[in-house]
This record gives C-alpha cells, sequence and structure tokens, in this order.
DNA sequence: ACCATACTAGGGTCTGAAAC
DNA sequence: GTTTCAGACCCTAGTATGGT
C-alpha cells in the first residue's frame, strides 16, 4: 500500500464546494499507481475550535477526535476497467488491555467482524488479481476430515506451480451435504483443464476437476467470482467445524492488491465523503453503491 | 516426498464517535 | 448502555522455499 502524505488529487476538485476545495490546499497527485489510499493527520486543536457551527455534519466529530489524536483515512481500490472501491472512517486509539484469544466477551461481534474483513480481503484479492474462472477440486470419495483437505489442497497447488510458476489462486472450501469438503478456486484466464486435473488426481487418486468461466462481461464474471466465493466463505464453517484462529481460505502470497495512499489536512467544513466519491468517480467514471454510518464512515463501489 | 525454516498475512481483539 | 463500522496491534496459521 502506497501512502502519500498530505496530499490529495486535486483532478477531482471540481464537484467540491469551496470549503471543501480549501480542505485540499496543498495537495498533490499520487503518483501513476492504480488505486489510492487516503491518510489524514489529525486536526489541529485551533482548527477543531474554529470549526464550531460550520461546515454540516461532519464537524463536530471533527472536534471531538481532534482531543483524542484520532487520524482519519480513506482507502480508493482501483482494479481497473472501470471498476473501483473506496472506504473512509477514523482511526481509533490504541487498545490496552486485551482478552485472551477466543474468551472475549464479545467473542460473537468479534467473530462476525472477522468474517466481514476476510470476506472485503477475498473481494481485493480476486478483483486486483483479475480472477475470472471458476475452478473446483472434488473427491470421489467422502473426505470429511478438513484437514486432509486442506492439505491436499497444498499438494496440488505446488505440483501446479512447478508446472505454471504464475498461477495463482483464491480458494474457498465448501462441506457437501454427505459431508465431503471441495474446493473453489478463483482463478485467471483459461486454465490448462488436462494439466489440473492430471495433478489433482496425483494427490488425491479418484477425484475430478470443474473450470468454468461465468457468463457476461469480463468485470460481472470478476463480480461473480467475488459474490459465489464469499457466500462459501461464510457458509463453509457454519456448522462450527472452524477452530481458533483457522484461516477461511487460502491465496497465491504473490497477488498484488492495488491501494494508494494520499494524505489531507482535514479543514472545517470537510465533507469526506463528497472528497471520497469524487475519487471514485475519477477513478471508475461512476458510484454505484453507497453505504455509511455517519458523516465521517462510510464505503462506495463503482459496481450495483 | 518430506522436513525445517523464514516470512506473510489472516484472525482475534479492542477502540473510536454518533445516534438511539 | 447498545449499535455500527474499519483500523491498529499482536498472535499464529499458512505459504514459500531450500535442503535432504
Amino acid at each position: 500500500m502506497n501512502q502519500h502524505p498530505l496530499g490529495f488529487n486535486p483532478a477531482a476538485g471540481a464537484a467540491l464546494t469551496n470549503d471543501d476545495r480549501d480542505a485540499r490546499l496543498g495537495a498533490r497527485r499520487g503518483g501513476g499507481r492504480e488505486g489510492s489510499e487516503v491518510a489524514t493527520a489529525p486536526v489541529q486543536a485551533a482548527q477543531a475550535g474554529e470549526s464550531g457551527g460550520g461546515g454540516g455534519a461532519a464537524a463536530p466529530r471533527l472536534e471531538k477526535r481532534t482531543y483524542s489524536n484520532a487520524r482519519y483515512r480513506i482507502t480508493l481500490r482501483n482494479y481497473g476497467k472501470n471498476m473501483a472501491e473506496i472506504g473512509w472512517s477514523f482511526v481509533g486509539e490504541v487498545p490496552a488491555n486485551k482478552a485472551a484469544r477466543g474468551e472475549s466477551s464479545e467473542r460473537s461481534k468479534n467473530e462476525d467482524r472477522a468474517v466481514r474483513r476476510a470476506k472485503s480481503r477475498l473481494r481485493h484479492l480476486i478483483l486486483s488479481a483479475n480472477a475470472n474462472h471458476l475452478l473446483t477440486l472434488t473427491y470421489r470419495e467422502n473426505v470429511t476430515d478438513f484437514k486432509r483437505a486442506a492439505d491436499d489442497l497444498n499438494r496440488f497447488v505446488r505440483k501446479v506451480k512447478v508446472s505454471l510458476p504464475d498461477w495463482i489462486y483464491i480458494a474457498v472450501a465448501e462441506q457437501q451435504a454427505r459431508g465431503a469438503w471441495h474446493w473453489h478456486l478463483a482463478v485467471r484466464g483459461r486454465q490448462d483443464v488436462d494439466l489440473l486435473r492430471a495433478h489433482w488426481r496425483e494427490v488425491v487418486g479418484d477425484g475430478n476437476i470443474d473450470v468454468s468461466a461465468p457468463k457476461g462481461s469480463r468485470k460481472d464474471q470478476r463480480l461473480f467470482l467475488v459474490r459465489y466465493l464469499g457466500k462459501y466463505l461464510v457458509k463453509a464453517f457454519a456448522t462450527g467445524q472452524r477452530s481458533l484462529n483457522a484461516h477461511r481460505f487460502r491465496a497465491s502470497r504473490s497477488i498484488p492488491v492495488c491501494a494508494e495512499s494520499v494524505s489531507i489536512v482535514p479543514q472545517p467544513g470537510m465533507n469526506l465523503e463528497d472528497i471520497s466519491l469524487d475519487q471514485l468517480r475519477e477513478a471508475a467514471g461512476s458510484v454505484g453503491f453507497v453505504w455509511k454510518n455517519d458523516s465521517l464512515c462510510g464505503w462506495a463501489c463503482s459496481w450495483k
């Protein structure tokens, strides 16, 4: 992730109010990266004191955060071909005393959050990798031991990597009704089905593979994989078989996730949402879906 | 094929503010 | 007090790689 101290993209300024434009003084364009992440500096106490009442809904929160040394961050991920997403929020303080792993009274909430984060990471990987084909690895026998299924996937990946060093994958497990595990992998481009089947059978003996390219444009294919694997990421361990700390999905390490950082100095009246959406429009050409829980925390993407 | 090791990155946890 | 989210920190599962 590339971070730009005290900068912002001035090209998106045309749609901003004067206050917004002022907030972006001193901005400079971040280099030629595909995406941008905006990490803002703490508001100076003097600035916060001047902001009272002016500048819309964001201003009051801006002041309160000032006294806790909070920072603001906007993260833009531009996947190219008119697809991008953006999120904006505060950055909180460092936590003091943590509960032991798995023993928090907020265990359920934390797990829900971990699932959401895993789904976000899955989306970042699939879109960044331009994964547009779905590879399914199945067993003929009823393999209900997840550890064995995970080991088999590892062995399969190692064999494929020997044959195809640049091959990448994002894998999610699914358990069939009979209890057997199998793997769904998002992969990039057309696949050598015979090679993959041969490697999978070297590992598991009697098994099969299936490769499919979802219908629709390339952009739609990527989103199909995001939704499809995301669904199984949540579903796979819903029966409670998942152990503490176990990963919900597997992926190649060599997938670079596009994200870039630009910093801005918060100003009274600055509207973080407007700034973020301008950035998204500039990166992807449109704003499709917007989520927000208040004026200074939200997420948006170019698709619907 | 197996093992050991270094390193990466996902998971668990807590925090912040505003609205209710 | 509860609810909502993402970020930061730390721990550890998992990946990649080299040696046998």
